[in-house]
DNA sequence: GTCCAGGTCATCG
DNA sequence: CGATGACATGGA
């Protein structure tokens, strides 16, 4: 197979170690691979999976990708990284946010150049959050896994096979008594299907959801799907559309991290949980997957 | 055995 | 309205 390389600067504050701990946690993932440093994905592409590898030297990012793939296509898959990775976020702002609050210095120092690692399909993040609704993140992968290699497609690339996300089509049709059989709750089967029927019959997608200006009517947009609350909708925002306000309220992992750095007395205690992000305006987002990151030490 | 996980909805009072 | 139970399973 012949492959190309495409180089990618990285910006100041970036850490592809720091990122790749996150991507690597020991999870059952199923839409990535990782071979050292290198990281392996396939993107969909009119109609065709395009795969490609990433990893990083010297400052600057490898996209390696199949000679073959057109010029559209290339541009896809760097969009792509790009927003994966936050790239061209400056977190210069957020950091100097996080130097001037006592309890968040120590997240600065230690995860200095973490990127808010995103999930750029608007329909992946929706299913994802409502997999991960209730259960443990292990628990979850699994069925994730389940899904993917039911309804998903893939390709071979560098000896690894690469999963990508089911479409919308797929799921809308999807097999409810195979499911069942595959530990899938009766409610987040329905969930599932109502986000398909909201991309399919109801006009939603991220670049719909994007130009809706103001993040309460965008965040109405997501609940109105039964099965997407409030955590899920702003789960989604914050990984898909990167946007800065999204806070997951009534995470437990958030509450716990925010517990353990003495930020909040008692895990109910939600009028604290909003003061404190008031302190972090623009930047909440990036709080929260700062604090998440908290929780692995 | 118990309790809680990267929640949400339906169904009460 | 706010409170409560069901959901499915695994790990501590």
């Amino acid at each position: 197979m012949v492959t190309r390389t495409i180089t990618l600067p990285t910006p100041d504050l970036f850490d592809f170690d720091q990122c790749l701990f996150f991507l690597d946690r020991g999870y059952d993932e199923c839409l990535y691979q990782l071979s050292d440093r290198l990281v392996l994905r396939a993107i969909e592409f009119e109609g065709t999976l395009i795969p490609f590898s990433i990893t990083e030297k010297e400052g600057k990012l490898l996209i390696e990708i199949e000679s073959s793939v057109t010029v559209e296509a290339q541009k896809q898959v760097l969009a792509y990284v790009n927003e994966w990775f936050d790239i061209d976020r400056d977190l210069s702002p957020f950091y100097e946010l996080l130097s001037v609050t006592k309890s968040l210095k120590p997240l600065l120092e230690k995860y200095k150049g973490l990127r808010l690692i995103g999930i750029p399909s608007l329909f992946e993040a929706l299913c994802w959050s409502v997999i991960g609704q209730q259960i443990n993140l292990t628990f979850a992968f699994k069925l994730k896994r389940r899904l993917v290699e039911t309804y998903g497609k893939s390709i071979k690339f560098k000896g690894h096979t690469l999963y990508h996300f089911p479409s919308p089509e797929s799921l809308a049709a999807l097999d409810e008594d195979y499911l069942r059989t595959q530990q899938y709750s009766r409610g987040k089967i329905k969930y599932i299907k109502n986000v398909a029927e909201a991309f399919l019959n109801h006009g939603l997608s991220k670049k719909a959801l994007a130009q809706i200006p103001d993040f309460e009517s965008r965040q109405q947009t997501l609940t109105a799907i039964k099965g997407i609350g409030v955590w899920s909708a702003n789960y989604a925002l914050m990984k898909t559309l990167h946007q800065p306000e999204a806070i997951p309220f009534g995470d437990t992992g958030l509450t716990q991290s925010l517990y353990n750095l003495k930020i909040i007395a008692d895990r109910k205690d939600e009028p604290a949980i909003v003061a404190f992000f008031e302190e972090m305006k623009g930047w909440e987002a990036y709080t929260v997957f700062y604090l998440w990151r908290s929780l692995a030490g």
